[in-house]
DNA sequence: TGTACATCAGTGAACGCGCGTTCACTGATGTAC
DNA sequence: TGTACATCAGTGAACGCGCGTTCACTGATGTAC
């Protein structure tokens, strides 16, 4: 016995992990509106009911994979954004390694960035866990130092500011609009990628997604 | 009788339309997946079957609506493309009536760019609709004339032919990539701003949206 | 160390819900002669 | 213009499905003395 940890605490550790695990697999072959409670107690060998011991609702086994969806997501673009290199490369590097895993993880990542799943309000917790993945980029453009100090519109400034303080950094704001916008293009090309909206246009779309990322890291300014 | 239509045949036209109204205004307030044929018909005051006179299933329904939200935001577009002003203008114009008919319409622009219905396969005729408010963009660009002979990566050069055979324009490819990057940023913020992404950050979204797609017009050289 | 009681995981049945779709039918509308 | 037949919109009942959630219960595990 660990810790004092009982075999009842320890039981109740490990199927609450079964359970989410065989949650966020039916969340992977069949998307956010495929999960019922009822489906992971039957795969679990388990009465329907019986998840109530763990889950008070559906609702709270979907904000707990929403959150380790963006968990996941948050470590891919911390990893990433901590490898050596210029700025640019790091943030290159972050901006792939969050398409990768949006690829690699599809339905968690429409679960995320996708409709909102109707009738469910993401709690505060998620919300915090959403952020990750964005720090990362901002400690990127902190670390770049770049210097400009062309004006923005007036009412962007103090959103501008607010960037900075979020990010924990001392950045221009017509630089920070920048990497706002690069930011949006960020996921929606891969947003269009995933939901199909490029499928006509690119063979490539690696190839494709790379251009883009370097015209913004251009726009940007990062060397 | 006009044009030898039938009683029968006018019934048939206005119903389906009915049941197509019906259906818009259950998608607008329930979203996509609270949509379904039986709601539709009991507020039509009809017995859930006699829907299917009309529409062969659900996914037939479904199209409609799809199609109708692809028209209605293609003409927006179109519209808001075709007025007077410089090709910036008209490029900023179009952006922002897209972005307006986004937020006038979040559940059509849901079911079209948001996660893909689980089970829906969109048919070519959905597709097709889907290309006017793209084509109205690189319509403007067209007409900007804008000569920009930098290279790009070779495996993106001949998906940047393809772009401008779409859009029936003789553009370069370093245009073509920046305007497919101003594309892609386009409905990334809107999705953003539509989904709750942007919910933190911004306490005026119109403005911010504004201020990005200047950047990405410069980005293009758009004048 | 042993006993009495409290906790709590998991069961099984049930409630009430809404869904898409099929099918045999009826009665009104349209068409051919 | 009138009649006989064909078309087809809409009905009502039914099938079979899966869902979230509640509730009284049982038996095993944990705790206090």
């Amino acid at each position: 016995m660990s810790v004092g940890e009982t075999a009842r605490q320890r039981a109740r550790r490990e199927i609450t992990r079964e359970i989410v695990e065989e949650a966020r697999r039916q969340l992977a072959t069949e998307g956010a509106a495929g999960l019922s409670l009822r489906s992971v107690a039957r795969e679990l060998g388990m009465v329907s009911s019986g998840i109530y011991r763990y889950f008070p609702s559906r609702d709270e086994l979907l904000t707990a994979l929403i959150v380790e969806a963006y968990d996941s997501l948050g470590e891919a673009a911390e990893v990433a954004a901590t490898r050596d290199g210029t700025p640019r490369q790091r943030w290159i590097a972050t901006c792939r390694a969050i398409r990768s895993w949006a690829i690699a993880h599809p339905h968690e990542y429409a679960l995320v960035f996708g409709t909102p799943v109707p009738g469910y309000a993401a709690p505060e917790q998620t919300t915090r866990a959403g952020t990750r993945a964005t720090l990362a980029l901002l400690g990127i453009l902190g670390d770049a130092g770049i210097d400009d100090d062309r004006s923005v519109p007036p009412p962007v400034e103090p959103m501008m500011e607010r960037v900075a303080e979020f990010g924990g950094i001392e950045t221009s704001p017509a630089t920070l609009l920048a990497a706002v916008t690069a930011w949006t293009q960020l996921y929606g090309i891969i947003t269009f990628e995933l939901f199909g909206q490029t499928r006509g246009l690119a063979e490539d779309r690696e190839a494709l997604f790379d251009a883009t990322i370097e015209v913004m890291a251009d726009v940007i300014g990062l060397r």
